[in-house]
DNA sequence: ATTACTAATCATCGAGTAA
DNA sequence: TTTACTCGATGATTAGTAA
């Protein structure tokens, strides 16, 4: 890309029709539009027109000023990169990868307590597995992308001896195959890098995993939910 | 539009794939594909979460960045304007607009001609209407777009008296109806802002113009050639 | 290895103005 | 009215470092 600030008013040109086409306008009246003064604007169309990017001849008004083919390319190639962009982000964040890891056990002991379990049932549709699978994210590294999508919200509850804080659960299949959901303990920040999976079945059975092994999530339901 | 120099950096961030995902980097790195020095990425960073487009956390390989919300809102808002300026360029340069002026009547002298007229006839395929149509345009204001456009090239001749200059000419559909063409004299510089139109009819009459009246051109065969 | 501060340097900007 | 020059002021960049 050429330098930002000729980009920017190059955009600028662009956004008063001047791909492929002559227009009319004077140094000031960009300026304005783009917070600039007339003298830089001035400065920027000469360097633009240095650089081969615009074409331009004066008149009494102004000048009438057109993009070149190589100006029209620079603002394309901008514009093919954020088009992949936006277009891929819909699939591109639903598949989550990393690798099994052993945990301490923690999760397999609140799966177990049945007003979890029960939670779970009516909301996500299956009767978990009583254990989670931990899983060290490697794409996305950081599961605070998770923010972004639709979450179903598990209730706490206390019981004589302690306190169960609720969680947000996100449905996921694992492997392409199982259904389950990565759930996440809203109470304790924890690490980011991590992420607990619950199913049906004993994932560590049905794919035969072991420490190390891969396991690829990917989001069901993504709403894409704009937040802040 | 913000800044144009932070926008580059929001965009080589984005390329990155930091939209909508947390992606681990370091200043130098990005200021290498970006041609800045790492300080200078490390300011624009922090200028970038002050203004809220990117979400940070320091890690011991460098951070994790995440382009927000409003950041994604700032890629998107130059991605559709670029969309919609690529999308129109085709139709948009097609079609011509302008308003009805009486000119000198040098046009139908010209066209009177028969060595004129029977080019026209067998390159254009219509026997031409004995005068043309002087058009003051509006958009685009200036003809010279013409240029990334085929055209038909009209021999000039010498008679006893003077010497006929060649013309090119421009398929269009008058109106949306009548079919003619733009003819542009080679040899005359003359006025950027005005075209002549001829074709088989008298155009005057066929559609009740008068001084002023509003005429819209079609450019047929849209070739848009790249010229330069 | 990081990020990011300070200070010196350099590029960019805009006021004034000529053409 | 234009564009675009000079030049002093402003803002941005990098080098050197601290943490």
């Amino acid at each position: 890309m050429i330098k930002p600030i000729l980009f920017g008013t190059l955009y600028r040109l662009a956004l008063q029709g001047a791909i492929d086409n002559e227009i009319e306008i004077s140094t000031s009246i960009i300026a304005k539009s783009a917070g600039y003064s007339q003298q830089t604007i001035s400065r920027h169309l000469i360097l633009l027109e240095r650089m081969g990017l615009i074409e331009r001849r004066l008149t009494v008004n102004g000048e009438l000023i057109r993009i070149t083919n190589k100006g029209k390319q620079e603002l394309m190639e901008v514009y093919t990169a954020l088009k992949e962009m936006f277009e891929k982000i819909s699939e591109k964040n639903f598949t989550i990868t990393g690798t099994v890891f052993t945990g301490l056990g923690e999760g397999a002991y609140y799966i177990s307590r049945s007003r979890y379990a029960k939670q779970i049932e009516s909301k996500l549709g299956f009767k978990p597995y009583p254990g989670t699978l931990n899983i060290k994210l490697i794409s996305p590294p950081s599961r605070a992308f998770l923010n972004n999508y639709e979450h179903i919200f598990i209730r706490g509850f206390k019981s004589r001896e302690r306190t169960f804080g609720p969680a947000k659960c996100y449905p996921v299949s694992i492997n392409d195959s199982v259904e389950g959901a990565i759930i996440i303990p809203i109470r304790t920040h924890y690490d980011y890098t991590v992420v607990e999976v619950i199913s049906p079945v004993n994932l560590r059975n049905a794919f035969n995993l072991r420490d190390g092994s891969l396991v690829t999530l990917k989001l069901k339901n993504p709403t894409n939910i704009v937040h802040e």
